[in-house]
DNA sequence: GTGCACATGTAATGTGTTACATGATTAT
DNA sequence: ATAATCATGTAACACATTACATGTGCAC
Protein backbone atom coordinates (compact mmCIF):
# COMPACT_ATOMS: atom_id res chain seq x y z
CA UNK A 1 0.00 0.00 0.00
CA UNK A 2 1.82 2.94 -1.38
CA UNK A 3 0.96 6.61 -0.09
CA UNK A 4 -0.94 9.29 -1.82
CA UNK A 5 -0.52 12.56 -2.57
CA UNK A 6 -2.03 15.69 -1.83
CA UNK A 7 -2.60 15.90 -5.67
CA UNK A 8 -4.57 12.88 -5.77
CA UNK A 9 -6.65 13.78 -3.19
CA UNK A 10 -7.39 16.92 -4.94
CA UNK A 11 -8.50 15.32 -7.93
CA UNK A 12 -10.52 12.54 -5.70
CA UNK A 13 -12.25 15.86 -3.90
CA UNK A 14 -13.64 16.99 -7.45
CA UNK A 15 -14.43 13.76 -8.74
CA UNK A 16 -16.72 13.46 -5.55
CA UNK A 17 -17.88 16.89 -6.48
CA UNK A 18 -18.67 15.87 -10.01
CA UNK A 19 -17.82 12.87 -12.79
CA UNK A 20 -15.73 14.66 -15.31
CA UNK A 21 -12.42 14.06 -17.39
CA UNK A 22 -9.06 15.26 -17.32
CA UNK A 23 -9.27 18.17 -19.07
CA UNK A 24 -12.11 19.04 -17.26
CA UNK A 25 -9.79 18.70 -13.77
CA UNK A 26 -6.86 20.76 -15.52
CA UNK A 27 -8.69 23.51 -16.13
CA UNK A 28 -9.96 23.62 -12.71
CA UNK A 29 -6.81 23.83 -11.84
CA UNK A 30 -5.60 26.48 -14.05
CA UNK A 31 -8.30 29.01 -13.73
CA UNK A 32 -9.91 28.94 -10.05
CA UNK A 33 -8.26 28.94 -6.54
CA UNK A 34 -6.93 25.86 -6.92
CA UNK A 35 -3.96 27.13 -8.94
CA UNK A 36 -1.82 25.96 -6.81
CA UNK A 37 -1.99 22.59 -8.04
CA UNK A 38 -0.07 21.90 -11.16
CA UNK A 39 -2.49 21.95 -14.40
CA UNK A 40 0.16 20.12 -16.62
CA UNK A 41 -0.78 16.67 -18.39
CA UNK A 42 2.47 15.30 -17.04
CA UNK A 43 0.75 15.42 -13.69
CA UNK A 44 -2.59 15.24 -13.82
CA UNK A 45 -3.11 12.66 -16.27
CA UNK A 46 -0.43 9.86 -14.90
CA UNK A 47 -1.86 10.76 -11.51
CA UNK A 48 -5.70 9.72 -12.65
CA UNK A 49 -3.32 6.74 -14.31
CA UNK A 50 -2.40 6.00 -10.41
CA UNK A 51 -6.17 6.66 -9.00
CA UNK A 52 -7.46 3.84 -11.70
CA UNK A 53 -4.83 1.41 -11.20
CA UNK A 54 -5.94 1.48 -7.44
CA UNK A 55 -9.62 0.92 -8.52
CA UNK A 56 -10.33 4.66 -6.59
CA UNK A 57 -11.65 5.93 -9.90
CA UNK A 58 -13.30 4.31 -13.36
CA UNK A 59 -14.06 5.33 -16.26
CA UNK A 60 -17.52 5.49 -16.98
CA UNK A 61 -16.72 3.95 -21.03
CA UNK A 62 -15.11 1.28 -20.07
CA UNK A 63 -18.24 -1.15 -20.25
CA UNK A 64 -17.60 -0.61 -24.03
CA UNK A 65 -16.07 -3.78 -25.48
CA UNK A 66 -14.39 -1.95 -28.45
CA UNK A 67 -10.91 -0.70 -28.19
CA UNK A 68 -10.52 2.70 -26.65
CA UNK A 69 -9.07 5.30 -29.14
CA UNK A 70 -6.92 7.01 -26.42
CA UNK A 71 -7.63 10.35 -27.68
CA UNK A 72 -11.58 10.18 -26.88
CA UNK A 73 -12.55 12.00 -23.74
CA UNK A 74 -12.75 10.12 -20.74
CA UNK A 75 -15.24 11.09 -17.76
CA UNK A 76 -14.09 9.56 -14.92
CA UNK A 77 -16.05 9.06 -11.26
CA UNK A 78 -15.26 7.77 -7.98
CA UNK A 79 -15.90 3.99 -7.15
CA UNK A 80 -17.26 2.83 -4.00
CA UNK A 81 -13.38 2.38 -2.32
CA UNK A 82 -12.24 5.88 -3.78
CA UNK A 83 -14.83 7.53 -1.67
CA UNK A 84 -14.06 5.35 1.32
CA UNK A 85 -10.71 6.75 0.93
CA UNK A 86 -11.51 10.37 0.30
CA UNK A 87 -13.56 10.28 3.30
CA UNK A 88 -10.85 8.18 5.67
CA UNK A 89 -8.57 10.94 4.57
CA UNK A 90 -10.77 13.89 5.26
CA UNK A 91 -11.27 12.14 8.50
CA UNK A 92 -7.90 11.81 9.40
CA UNK A 93 -6.48 13.38 13.26
CA UNK A 94 -5.21 16.77 12.76
CA UNK A 95 -1.69 16.52 13.72
CA UNK A 96 0.80 19.04 14.53
CA UNK A 97 3.28 17.49 11.96
CA UNK A 98 0.52 18.43 9.58
CA UNK A 99 0.03 22.14 10.82
CA UNK A 100 3.32 23.13 11.07
CA UNK A 101 3.92 21.59 7.23
CA UNK A 102 1.54 20.56 5.46
CA UNK A 103 -1.16 23.10 5.92
CA UNK A 104 -2.43 22.94 2.13
CA UNK A 105 -3.13 19.41 2.59
CA UNK A 106 -5.05 20.23 6.06
CA UNK A 107 -7.27 23.12 4.03
CA UNK A 108 -7.96 21.21 1.35
CA UNK A 109 -9.76 18.29 3.69
CA UNK A 110 -11.87 21.33 5.42
CA UNK A 111 -12.73 22.21 2.05
CA UNK A 112 -13.87 18.63 0.91
CA UNK A 113 -15.73 18.19 4.45
CA UNK A 114 -19.13 19.58 2.94
CA UNK A 115 -21.06 16.61 2.09
CA UNK A 116 -18.92 13.65 3.27
CA UNK A 117 -18.70 14.32 6.40
CA UNK A 118 -21.02 15.58 9.48
CA UNK A 119 -21.11 18.96 10.52
CA UNK A 120 -19.48 17.80 13.69
CA UNK A 121 -16.97 16.66 12.03
CA UNK A 122 -15.64 19.62 11.03
CA UNK A 123 -16.20 21.48 14.21
CA UNK A 124 -14.26 19.15 16.03
CA UNK A 125 -11.34 19.59 13.70
CA UNK A 126 -11.17 23.55 13.65
CA UNK A 127 -10.70 22.33 17.13
CA UNK A 128 -8.21 20.96 17.03
CA UNK A 129 -7.01 22.78 14.02
CA UNK A 130 -6.93 26.21 16.70
CA UNK A 131 -5.09 24.30 19.21
CA UNK A 132 -2.22 22.82 17.52
CA UNK A 133 -1.98 26.30 15.76
CA UNK A 134 -1.94 28.34 18.78
CA UNK A 135 0.81 25.90 20.32
CA UNK A 136 3.15 26.36 16.94
CA UNK A 137 2.55 30.57 17.07
CA UNK A 138 3.22 30.58 21.03
CA UNK A 139 6.99 29.14 19.76
CA UNK A 140 7.36 30.84 17.05
CA UNK A 141 6.80 34.09 18.93
CA UNK A 142 9.06 33.29 21.71
CA UNK A 143 11.48 33.37 19.18
CA UNK A 144 10.30 35.92 17.48
CA UNK A 145 10.13 38.50 20.10
CA UNK A 146 13.74 37.92 20.76
CA UNK A 147 14.98 38.27 17.11
CA UNK A 148 12.88 41.37 17.46
CA UNK A 149 14.57 42.93 20.66
CA UNK A 150 18.06 42.89 18.90
CA UNK A 151 16.84 43.28 14.74
CA UNK A 152 13.84 45.65 14.96
CA UNK A 153 14.12 46.30 11.59
CA UNK A 154 16.26 43.80 9.75
CA UNK A 155 13.98 42.43 6.95
CA UNK A 156 14.31 38.38 7.90
CA UNK A 157 12.74 39.34 11.44
CA UNK A 158 10.20 41.32 9.35
CA UNK A 159 9.51 37.99 6.79
CA UNK A 160 9.19 36.11 10.36
CA UNK A 161 6.24 38.43 11.75
CA UNK A 162 4.74 38.15 8.24
CA UNK A 163 4.56 34.24 8.68
CA UNK A 164 3.51 34.97 12.42
CA UNK A 165 0.83 37.24 11.21
CA UNK A 166 -0.81 34.91 8.58
CA UNK A 167 -1.20 32.09 11.13
CA UNK A 168 -3.12 34.40 13.45
CA UNK A 169 -5.20 35.56 11.02
CA UNK A 170 -5.93 31.07 10.24
CA UNK A 171 -6.63 31.25 13.91
CA UNK A 172 -9.03 34.30 13.87
CA UNK A 173 -10.32 32.69 11.22
CA UNK A 174 -10.71 29.05 12.92
CA UNK A 175 -12.37 30.42 15.35
CA UNK A 176 -14.87 32.02 13.59
CA UNK A 177 -15.83 29.34 11.25
CA UNK A 178 -16.01 27.06 14.19
CA UNK A 179 -18.62 29.35 16.00
CA UNK A 180 -20.77 29.79 12.72
CA UNK A 181 -20.58 26.01 12.09
CA UNK A 182 -21.66 25.33 15.86
CA UNK A 183 -24.50 27.62 15.40
CA UNK A 184 -25.97 25.35 12.47
CA UNK A 185 -25.31 21.94 14.39
CA UNK A 186 -27.44 22.89 16.88
CA UNK B 1 22.85 26.94 -17.17
CA UNK B 2 20.04 25.17 -15.27
CA UNK B 3 17.86 27.16 -13.26
CA UNK B 4 18.55 27.32 -9.08
CA UNK B 5 15.63 25.99 -7.06
CA UNK B 6 14.84 27.64 -3.90
CA UNK B 7 16.53 25.46 -1.68
CA UNK B 8 19.76 26.46 -3.14
CA UNK B 9 19.42 30.07 -2.93
CA UNK B 10 17.90 29.30 0.65
CA UNK B 11 21.63 27.63 1.43
CA UNK B 12 23.06 30.09 -0.15
CA UNK B 13 21.30 32.74 2.13
CA UNK B 14 22.67 31.53 5.00
CA UNK B 15 25.69 30.84 4.08
CA UNK B 16 26.46 34.41 3.44
CA UNK B 17 25.03 35.17 6.83
CA UNK B 18 28.00 32.60 8.38
CA UNK B 19 30.70 29.73 6.57
CA UNK B 20 29.42 26.65 7.86
CA UNK B 21 28.70 22.92 7.43
CA UNK B 22 26.06 20.93 5.95
CA UNK B 23 25.00 20.07 8.91
CA UNK B 24 25.07 23.28 10.82
CA UNK B 25 22.87 24.17 7.63
CA UNK B 26 20.77 20.91 8.43
CA UNK B 27 20.21 22.16 11.99
CA UNK B 28 19.10 25.42 11.38
CA UNK B 29 16.34 23.63 8.96
CA UNK B 30 15.19 21.47 11.76
CA UNK B 31 15.15 23.92 14.68
CA UNK B 32 14.30 27.42 13.79
CA UNK B 33 11.34 29.13 11.44
CA UNK B 34 12.92 27.41 7.88
CA UNK B 35 11.42 24.28 8.78
CA UNK B 36 10.03 24.22 5.83
CA UNK B 37 13.09 23.14 3.89
CA UNK B 38 13.64 19.82 4.32
CA UNK B 39 16.74 19.09 6.96
CA UNK B 40 17.19 15.91 4.95
CA UNK B 41 21.17 14.71 4.36
CA UNK B 42 19.63 13.51 0.64
CA UNK B 43 18.64 16.97 -0.06
CA UNK B 44 21.31 18.98 1.93
CA UNK B 45 24.46 17.84 0.26
CA UNK B 46 23.42 17.29 -3.42
CA UNK B 47 22.45 20.73 -3.07
CA UNK B 48 25.81 22.03 -1.59
CA UNK B 49 27.79 19.68 -4.32
CA UNK B 50 25.72 21.68 -6.85
CA UNK B 51 26.62 24.72 -5.70
CA UNK B 52 30.24 24.33 -5.44
CA UNK B 53 30.06 22.80 -9.00
CA UNK B 54 28.80 25.90 -9.99
CA UNK B 55 31.51 27.47 -8.15
CA UNK B 56 28.62 29.49 -5.94
CA UNK B 57 30.54 28.18 -2.91
CA UNK B 58 33.84 26.60 -1.79
CA UNK B 59 35.24 24.44 0.72
CA UNK B 60 37.65 26.21 2.86
CA UNK B 61 39.63 23.36 3.71
CA UNK B 62 40.17 23.06 -0.41
CA UNK B 63 43.72 23.98 -0.10
CA UNK B 64 44.98 20.89 1.42
CA UNK B 65 46.72 18.21 -1.01
CA UNK B 66 46.07 15.29 0.46
CA UNK B 67 42.88 13.40 -0.23
CA UNK B 68 40.22 14.67 1.77
CA UNK B 69 38.46 12.33 3.86
CA UNK B 70 34.99 12.40 2.76
CA UNK B 71 33.89 12.09 6.97
CA UNK B 72 35.45 15.18 8.21
CA UNK B 73 33.51 18.18 9.00
CA UNK B 74 33.71 20.37 5.77
CA UNK B 75 32.84 24.10 6.08
CA UNK B 76 31.65 25.71 3.25
CA UNK B 77 31.61 29.70 2.22
CA UNK B 78 29.96 31.67 -0.48
CA UNK B 79 32.56 32.65 -3.05
CA UNK B 80 32.41 36.37 -5.04
CA UNK B 81 30.34 34.38 -8.05
CA UNK B 82 27.94 32.88 -5.29
CA UNK B 83 27.33 36.44 -3.62
CA UNK B 84 27.25 37.96 -7.07
CA UNK B 85 24.09 35.44 -7.77
CA UNK B 86 22.59 35.63 -4.45
CA UNK B 87 22.36 39.38 -5.03
CA UNK B 88 20.79 39.30 -8.28
CA UNK B 89 18.15 36.61 -7.46
CA UNK B 90 17.06 39.06 -4.95
CA UNK B 91 17.04 41.96 -6.98
CA UNK B 92 14.65 40.15 -9.06
CA UNK B 93 11.50 42.26 -10.10
CA UNK B 94 8.35 40.93 -8.02
CA UNK B 95 6.40 38.96 -10.58
CA UNK B 96 2.72 38.14 -10.63
CA UNK B 97 3.52 34.44 -11.30
CA UNK B 98 5.40 34.34 -7.92
CA UNK B 99 2.85 36.33 -6.06
CA UNK B 100 0.12 33.61 -6.91
CA UNK B 101 1.97 30.97 -7.36
CA UNK B 102 5.79 31.16 -5.49
CA UNK B 103 4.81 32.67 -2.10
CA UNK B 104 7.87 31.25 -0.08
CA UNK B 105 10.90 32.16 -2.40
CA UNK B 106 9.42 35.87 -2.27
CA UNK B 107 9.26 35.78 1.39
CA UNK B 108 12.77 34.31 1.58
CA UNK B 109 14.51 36.61 -0.84
CA UNK B 110 12.73 39.37 1.36
CA UNK B 111 14.58 37.80 4.42
CA UNK B 112 17.77 37.93 2.75
CA UNK B 113 17.64 41.66 1.46
CA UNK B 114 19.47 42.60 4.78
CA UNK B 115 22.86 43.78 4.55
CA UNK B 116 22.94 42.44 0.46
CA UNK B 117 20.96 45.53 -0.82
CA UNK B 118 19.93 49.11 0.34
CA UNK B 119 17.11 49.57 2.56
CA UNK B 120 15.73 51.33 -0.41
CA UNK B 121 15.08 47.94 -2.84
CA UNK B 122 13.37 46.29 0.42
CA UNK B 123 10.95 49.05 0.11
CA UNK B 124 10.79 48.96 -3.57
CA UNK B 125 9.82 44.90 -3.08
CA UNK B 126 7.33 45.74 -0.81
CA UNK B 127 5.03 48.28 -3.43
CA UNK B 128 5.18 45.75 -5.97
CA UNK B 129 4.54 43.10 -3.82
CA UNK B 130 1.62 45.23 -2.41
CA UNK B 131 0.31 45.95 -5.80
CA UNK B 132 0.37 42.48 -7.51
CA UNK B 133 -0.99 40.98 -4.08
CA UNK B 134 -3.91 43.45 -3.89
CA UNK B 135 -4.61 42.66 -7.58
CA UNK B 136 -4.63 39.32 -6.95
CA UNK B 137 -6.72 39.17 -4.02
CA UNK B 138 -9.11 41.50 -5.81
CA UNK B 139 -9.85 39.01 -8.09
CA UNK B 140 -10.55 36.09 -6.18
CA UNK B 141 -12.59 38.22 -3.57
CA UNK B 142 -15.02 38.63 -6.59
CA UNK B 143 -14.96 34.80 -6.91
CA UNK B 144 -15.45 34.37 -3.37
CA UNK B 145 -18.83 36.68 -3.10
CA UNK B 146 -20.46 34.71 -5.64
CA UNK B 147 -19.88 31.50 -3.99
CA UNK B 148 -20.10 33.24 -0.84
CA UNK B 149 -23.90 34.44 -1.92
CA UNK B 150 -24.79 30.90 -2.57
CA UNK B 151 -22.88 28.56 -0.07
CA UNK B 152 -22.78 30.48 2.80
CA UNK B 153 -21.62 27.66 5.42
CA UNK B 154 -20.07 25.41 2.79
CA UNK B 155 -16.79 24.27 4.14
CA UNK B 156 -15.15 24.53 0.65
CA UNK B 157 -16.41 28.77 0.90
CA UNK B 158 -15.12 28.80 4.22
CA UNK B 159 -11.91 27.59 3.49
CA UNK B 160 -11.65 30.06 0.13
CA UNK B 161 -12.16 32.67 2.56
CA UNK B 162 -9.13 31.80 5.06
CA UNK B 163 -7.70 31.77 2.05
CA UNK B 164 -8.41 35.36 1.21
CA UNK B 165 -7.87 36.66 4.92
CA UNK B 166 -4.35 35.22 4.61
CA UNK B 167 -3.34 37.09 2.08
CA UNK B 168 -5.30 40.15 3.29
CA UNK B 169 -2.97 40.16 6.80
CA UNK B 170 0.04 40.26 4.14
CA UNK B 171 -0.98 43.06 2.43
CA UNK B 172 -1.73 45.12 5.90
CA UNK B 173 1.93 43.23 6.90
CA UNK B 174 3.81 44.80 3.81
CA UNK B 175 2.02 48.23 4.16
CA UNK B 176 3.34 48.58 7.72
CA UNK B 177 6.65 47.10 7.44
CA UNK B 178 7.32 49.70 4.44
CA UNK B 179 6.53 52.54 5.98
CA UNK B 180 8.43 51.64 8.42
CA UNK B 181 11.50 50.95 6.42
CA UNK B 182 10.89 54.16 4.58
CA UNK B 183 11.43 55.89 7.75
CA UNK B 184 14.70 55.02 8.31
CA UNK B 185 15.50 55.66 5.15
CA UNK B 186 14.96 58.92 5.17
C1' DG C 1 -8.63 25.60 -45.16
C1' DT C 2 -6.38 27.60 -41.46
C1' DG C 3 -6.12 28.32 -36.83
C1' DC C 4 -7.59 27.56 -32.26
C1' DA C 5 -9.44 25.18 -28.36
C1' DC C 6 -10.33 20.56 -27.07
C1' DA C 7 -8.29 16.26 -25.28
C1' DT C 8 -4.99 12.79 -24.09
C1' DG C 9 -0.78 11.05 -23.87
C1' DT C 10 4.74 10.03 -23.57
C1' DA C 11 9.75 10.89 -22.64
C1' DA C 12 13.67 13.16 -20.53
C1' DT C 13 15.16 15.28 -16.77
C1' DG C 14 15.87 16.78 -12.15
C1' DT C 15 14.84 16.95 -7.42
C1' DG C 16 13.15 15.62 -2.91
C1' DT C 17 12.17 11.64 0.13
C1' DT C 18 13.33 7.68 2.59
C1' DA C 19 16.28 4.51 4.18
C1' DC C 20 20.60 2.95 4.77
C1' DA C 21 25.71 3.14 5.72
C1' DT C 22 29.94 4.78 7.83
C1' DG C 23 32.86 6.52 11.21
C1' DA C 24 34.35 10.28 14.66
C1' DT C 25 33.60 12.54 18.99
C1' DT C 26 31.52 13.37 23.37
C1' DA C 27 29.09 12.20 27.50
C1' DT C 28 27.79 8.88 31.11
C1' DA D 1 32.17 0.56 27.44
C1' DT D 2 28.43 2.17 25.22
C1' DA D 3 25.15 5.18 23.78
C1' DA D 4 24.05 9.47 21.65
C1' DT D 5 25.23 12.98 18.74
C1' DC D 6 28.13 14.77 15.23
C1' DA D 7 28.92 14.58 10.24
C1' DT D 8 28.78 13.13 5.58
C1' DG D 9 27.41 10.44 2.17
C1' DT D 10 24.82 6.90 -1.36
C1' DA D 11 20.93 4.38 -3.61
C1' DA D 12 16.16 3.46 -4.84
C1' DC D 13 12.18 5.49 -5.78
C1' DA D 14 8.46 8.51 -6.94
C1' DC D 15 6.82 12.68 -8.45
C1' DA D 16 6.51 17.19 -10.94
C1' DT D 17 8.11 19.88 -14.80
C1' DT D 18 8.88 20.68 -19.45
C1' DA D 19 8.56 19.78 -23.96
C1' DC D 20 6.87 17.23 -27.43
C1' DA D 21 3.40 14.41 -30.13
C1' DT D 22 -1.13 13.37 -31.92
C1' DG D 23 -5.57 13.98 -33.45
C1' DT D 24 -10.62 16.05 -33.24
C1' DG D 25 -14.09 19.51 -33.89
C1' DC D 26 -15.49 24.07 -34.60
C1' DA D 27 -15.37 28.88 -36.21
C1' DC D 28 -14.26 32.28 -39.57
Amino acid sequence: MQTTTTLEYALLGLLRQKAQSGYDLRKTFATTAMRHYSDSPGSIYPALRRLEARGWIADRGEASTEPRDPRKRRIFALTEAGLKALVAWIGEPVTRDEVVLREAALMLRFAYMDGNVPRSVACRFLADFEREKAAYVAELRAQFEEMRSKFPLHTGVLAFQSGIEQMEAQLSWARSARARLAESVS
